[in-house]
DNA sequence: TAACTTTATGACAGCGCTGGTCATTTTGTA
DNA sequence: TACAAAATGACCAGCGCTGTCATAAAGTTA
């Protein structure tokens, strides 16, 4: 019932020793007594007590993940893929809601892994692109990894899960070219966000290479919001000249477009696409569905995890030493359709 | 930097296991004693070590949430509210995402209890409603408490907090009345949901008491989902005797009523009042914005928590022995207006 | 004031694990 | 076959705290 390191030792019949060293991946133990131990370990379904080696340790087995975002789903599925990780390797998450734009904030994140010990942190937009986080946690010698927006693993950043928004935006903005289309708009998030601008940059880059130049009264700046998205449509379609599509940089935005075509009696997708961004839930809650592109945020979030991981304890086999890159995937539901002839 | 209870103890002048008790509220301490921990605690700023205390007590110092709801701002203003309980009382919170239909759920809640040694559950819908999971808990002897929709504090249930929807939902139609409609409909959440009955209660019960008679057509059975929303409107504006105001079960249904009047051109809140429940963040962004009822979900988890906390320590001091109700407040925005005359 | 009960406090073991040291066994290599 | 190298075990201390039980201080009674 309780399962502790003796039980493993006595059905691998090796010491506790021994599966100490497995469980923590230290070197110089044959292959065939890692199996033996690990066929244990599941049999039993073992699972290491997390405050006994806290306590044991001078390294600590729990890591935090520090969140700020108005975006509740995208914090539960990030949880998820943490906690998912964390139980394999036998960490613990200690979550942190927060403030990011307090003043204190770097302190604040210094005495959180100061007072629970915690072997390191994950960090998403919008801590990962702080610089000062990153630099205090650096200095006081904290492993990290920092989820953030970007196509090109460089060899500076070895602790970054990057998601390439940039190519997604890129394969979005084909999809609408495909479809005929070649007045796009482009309704932007919020500026501090990296996102926006990869977003951004994709679209152009589709468009450019198509040979087509972006028309600047096309692009407008606002805001991840619901509000932000009526008001950028609105605006678009008051003019003469029409966008025959609309990419919108988050879904919330996308919902927001929908909802000024909506009022203005605009059909959708017959008379204007609409492309969203994110898979979030009410994507597909709208009407009709958004076509956008699912970023696995559970995927990523364990893949910043093993990451981390693998940074805590350097002792490790498998050191594929790789930095994950994800691209969102374009996901065609029915606010997209063939461009309307002129 | 890293305060124990050895350095409480020497500045404090007495053993380590004194400082352990009071720390623990435990009986049998003499006041000045006491005085003089606190003392010694506060000026050392020293925070008991959560894995020493997991490990060395036989109760342990952490509770548990597990959740299992599509709405996650729910989620992460539980457990928003949660951790500041904990965080307060030097607990930790051990947060378990799973599902609530899978066929061992039972036993997995068992086993997480087991294995992490928790100290406590909160259960929250749809756990709070499974009495399986309840019985389990208490056969095994682990503390919970469950935040179910209910009025009147039971004698039986010590263990609950409630959250009055049956008031709540009184109120909202109070205000529908008060702006001069009688053809209210009601779109009903998932069955399985007690909020969702408690819901409908409080609605029927306004009506009864202004003498007026619930219209069976007017009641239409549906799920908590924007979907459902949009059909159960369609449904209700189809028919030739419309209502002039809808009672959604929750925002998102409201939000799916919002969007079918909008499809068929009518007019909020001129030609239809529309009221939503749970004032989750969208209900801000629809247009016009949500009449809801503000359920305080934070204030609720640290509640429970701190109730949780009472049981499992009996020994601690202010024994206030109660039992929370909260009830949602009516928060009138633009979706309702003063009712067409016919 | 002695004898006894109650209350307050301390000494000590041990929770489950890791880290270190050293001895012993097994394996690989010349 | 001899010897070095790698793999494993035995053992101990200790992480910071609580539980148990023994002991000291205070309060009560006759």
């Amino acid at each position: 019932m309780k399962v502790t390191i003796h039980d493993v030792a006595a059905k691998a019949g090796v010491s506790i020793k021994t599966v100490s060293r497995v469980m923590n991946n230290e070197p110089s133990v044959k292959p065939a007594t890692v199996d033996k131990v690990n066929q244990a370990v599941q049999e039993l379904n073992y699972q290491p007590n997390a405050a006994a080696r806290n306590l044991a340790s001078t390294k600590s087995y729990s890591i935090g993940y520090i969140y700020d975002n108005p975006n509740a789903y995208y914090v539960i599925d990030m949880q998820r893929g943490l906690l998912d990780a964390c139980r394999k390797h036998g960490y613990e998450l200690l979550i942190h809601p927060t403030n990011a734009k307090s003043p204190g904030i770097v302190q604040e994140v210094i005495d959180l892994v100061r007072h629970s010990r915690l072997a390191g942190l994950v960090l998403t937009p919008p801590f990962s692109e702080m610089p000062e986080i990153a630099e205090a946690l650096s200095s006081i010698n904290v492993d990290f990894v920092r989820i953030i927006s970007g196509s090109t693993p460089s060899p500076k950043q070895t602790n970054c899960v990057l998601v390439d928004d940039f190519t997604a935006a890129f394969k979005i903005t084909n999809h609408l070219l495909e479809l005929g289309h070649s007045q796009i708009a482009f309704l932007c998030g919020d500026e501090e966000h990296s996102s926006s601008g990869e977003r951004l940059a994709g679209f152009k880059a589709a468009l450019t290479k198509r040979g087509i130049d972006a028309n600047p009264k096309f692009i407008v700046p606002g805001s991840y919001s619901f509000e932000s998205g009526v008001k950028g449509a609105t605006q678009l379609l008051a003019q003469p000249n029409k966008p025959t599509a609309i990419f919108a940089c988050n879904d919330e935005i996308a919902a927001g477009a929908l909802f000024s075509a909506r009022l203005q009696h605009i059909e959708i997708p017959q008379q204007l696409s609409i492309v969203g961004f994110e898979n979030s839930p009410f994507s597909r809650q709208t009407w009709p569905p958004l076509t956008t592109a699912h970023q696995p945020n559970t995927t990523i979030a364990q893949s910043a995890a093993e990451l981390l991981f693998k940074q805590t304890r350097p002792g490790s086999r498998s050191q594929t030493e790789d930095q994950p890159v994800f691209i969102p995937e374009l996901l065609v539901r029915e606010s997209t359709g063939v461009a309307q002839q002129k």
